[in-house]
DNA sequence: GACATCCAACTGGGATACAAGTAGGGTACG
DNA sequence: CGTACCCTACTTGTATCCCAGTTGGATGTC
């Protein structure tokens, strides 16, 4: 989820960015209010400056529109946006199992062992939460095979953009638990081996059943 | 390129940013000097705030570095951004490669055509620039088969940002020319057939020629 | 001449002041 | 009662002001 805690150190602009963010994630700003510049510098102490700032880049994050004149409003993931974020993370995930060098891919494994194992904890515990962190933990494991910064920067990005979508949809996962499971460790399979065609194609069957056509996990 | 053009009914911040951002392009603003808000601010007619959120975008998009109390550096990219971003856009393109419905790759080689004639056009008479651009666009075309909003856009943004670099290491591209048509059409041909293997395995080789681990053309 | 110190002139970060535009409600008029 | 209008209370966008931190050169000292 990577909500960075508000450092000290950090400047107002920072601390005003990951706070909104972190509300709109919690929830506590809803889809379609308005954000105010002025009210958000109140409660957080600062001038409209740094606000501003920083609703600027969720602009360019995509977790507000800006309307000249009138506000900054909390946006909804469009069906478009989801289906395409799902296919560009897919894309990113495959270069990462294709990029892998054989000693990474070794170790995959023994990586996300305990992973799968609280997974399915989680599943059976109905933690629907904690089941979402996990599992997009676990995907952003093949792109981490890349060893490639700004793919990881560019998937985390999309992750977290959409991990409220992620919770929403999560139902579907629970009424077949076994199946995702299954699923990822298929994945895992397909990744350990470096056959990066399989792994494509299990992943677009993953991504499809999970959710037609919503978040990956 | 898409170098947006100062448009009139953009706000100040918008002009300031395209302004600057189109300076670093035409090398007009040099890697590694440093850029005053003050500075800015007066020949752009406009107070130092507006300059202030261009900056601030440029630094997020990776044009600049913003030293506090000392000045905004414009940014050369490291080694292992240019390879990162050249496994980036390959893993893009190999993507929407994969993601093309029939139809779309069928027109593909009609679109290209012209274009590949016109990169020999440019090969022959040592036009540097505009074998740049057209390559640029060429590769751009396998990502649009993805029908893909959001993989386009960070396509167009790690393309741009390394147009400079490009422009740079276009010299060992002339020196084969002919070699640099025919992987242009080898790619061309793999697309169209829907064969994203093997078009992912000649794009690593093209990569990997045109200059090492520079940027992909 | 080499080095430490200090100071003045910068820098960006933030707060505040002002301008310009929007929306909605109250009011006057038909 | 319906409608057009206007005015007020908001909103963001930009300009200006203040502050703290950095830097590099001038100065004094050894």
């Amino acid at each position: 989820m990577r909500v960075s805690l508000a450092q000290q150190g950090a400047s107002a602009a920072d601390r005003a960015h990951s706070h909104i963010r972190a509300a709109i994630m919690r929830g506590d700003l809803t889809v379609g209010s308005m954000l105010s510049e002025n009210e958000l510098a109140a409660t957080l102490s600062m001038s409209r400056t740094p606000v501003r700032a920083a609703l600027t880049r969720l602009q360019d994050e995509g977790w507000v529109t800006i309307y000249a004149q009138r506000g900054a409003l909390v946006r909804e993931l469009t069906a478009d946006e989801v289906r395409e974020s799902a296919e560009t993370r897919h894309a990113l995930e495959s270069a990462g199992v294709r990029r892998a060098d054989p000693a990474r891919r070794e170790g995959l494994a023994a990586r996300l062992a305990d992973n799968l194992d609280r997974q399915e904890g989680a599943l059976l515990s109905g933690d629907v939460q904690g089941f979402a962190v996990l599992a997009m933990r676990f995907h952003r494991a093949f792109v981490e095979l890349a060893a490639n910064s700004m793919m990881l920067s560019i998937y985390d990005r999309l992750q977290d953009r959409q991990y409220l979508s992620i919770l929403r949809s999560a139902d579907r996962i629970f009424r077949e638990p076994q199946q995702a499971i299954a699923a990822h460790r298929n994945l895992l399979g397909h990744a350990q081996r470096g056959d990066w065609v399989a792994f494509a194609e299990a992943l677009d069957d993953h991504q499809e059943r999970s959710h037609g056509l919503d978040a990956t996990w």
